[in-house]
DNA sequence: ATATTCCCCTGGAAGC
DNA sequence: TGCTTCCAGGGGAATA
């Protein structure tokens, strides 16, 4: 569900309700991808306090004052809570941190596909497993069209694979690889190495400037996706072609087609994007 | 090594 | 109304 612009949103909220908190206790209900037992998570966090939390990919970075801190991952369908603590179980919560001033943060997450690592005080985030193989980061001046087009040579994937695989480019999933690949005029099947490097160029700016402008709408809420406490994006009202199946493109007016790749659903104009 | 396929799990929407 | 099928913002393991 979350993709980097949603991630980031998360973030910024969480900041605002969990910076300075004091930890009291910690426990986990049923099993995430990865997850920690309820003995280890409590022993883990429990008189922590909360001083830092940041993005990596489409990770949440939570680190604590004394060092370490905790690695958390939203799957297609996490989503926090943080409200006075009345004692029930909500609906798909797989885990809970009680805070000393009496309110109770939650992780519920229906399908499981989150994670939870910790990450001990000798160990820098960066170098943890869950994060040690993953690629650039989108938005930052790293990622370039130059860089782009060095990762894609010799490659025959489709570039929507190659974009989408965070070992290269971090943060974009379906619905932004889609976007992007619609704004810059590519079709989701070109192999990546057969992209001229004004097409790289072109693709990293319409990357870059679809994750802006996400964040700046607070993400995309299709059908999952909230941030803390339940509060929805509105960049699904600017979406150009994902899950656009069958609709006019608002550039040529022809029929947005739905594909599959890797799994996944592609949309994307026939017409307006091409190898 | 790289590229594809399958699978994890649950719930909502669409189809019959 | 009720049952079945399909689909979903991710990612990793198992195959070719």
């Amino acid at each position: 569900m979350p993709e980097l612009p949603e991630v980031h949103t998360v973030c910024l909220s969480l900041r605002r309700h969990l910076l300075g908190a004091l930890i009291v206790s910690a426990s986990q209900h049923g099993k995430l991808r990865h997850y920690v037992e309820t003995a280890a998570l409590d022993a883990f966090c429990r008189q922590q306090r909360i001083s830092s939390i940041e993005r990596r990919a489409k990770y949440i970075l939570l680190g604590f004052e004394k060092g370490g801190g905790l690695i958390l991952h939203l799957g297609m369908t996490g989503r926090f809570i943080v409200e006075p603590d009345d004692k029930i179980l909500l609906p798909h919560e797989r885990c809970s941190w009680l805070l000393a001033d009496g309110r109770r943060w939650r992780y519920c997450d229906a399908r499981r596909f989150g994670a939870v690592h910790l990450c001990p005080p000798e160990l820098p985030f960066e170098q943890h497993p869950a994060l040690a193989q993953l690629g650039l980061e989108p938005l930052s001046e790293e990622f370039t069209g130059k860089q782009l087009h060095s990762l894609c040579r010799g490659r025959k994937a489709p570039i929507k694979n190659l974009i989408m695989s965070q070992r290269f480019v971090v943060g974009i999933g379906n619905i932004y690889a889609c976007e992007a690949l619609f704004a810059s005029g590519i079709s989701p099947f070109t192999p990546a190495g057969k992209l001229s490097l004004p097409r790289c160029k072109a693709l990293v700016a319409a990357i870059k400037a679809v994750l802006h402008e996400a964040i700046a709408s607070g993400g995309s809420t299709i059908r999952d996706y909230q941030s803390v406490n339940g509060s929805e994006g509105e960049f699904q009202l600017r979406l150009q072609v994902y899950g656009k199946n069958s609709q006019c493109c608002p550039r040529c007016q022809s029929k947005i087609v739905r594909g599959t790749q890797a799994g996944r659903s592609s949309y994307y104009c026939p017409k307006c994007q091409k190898n």
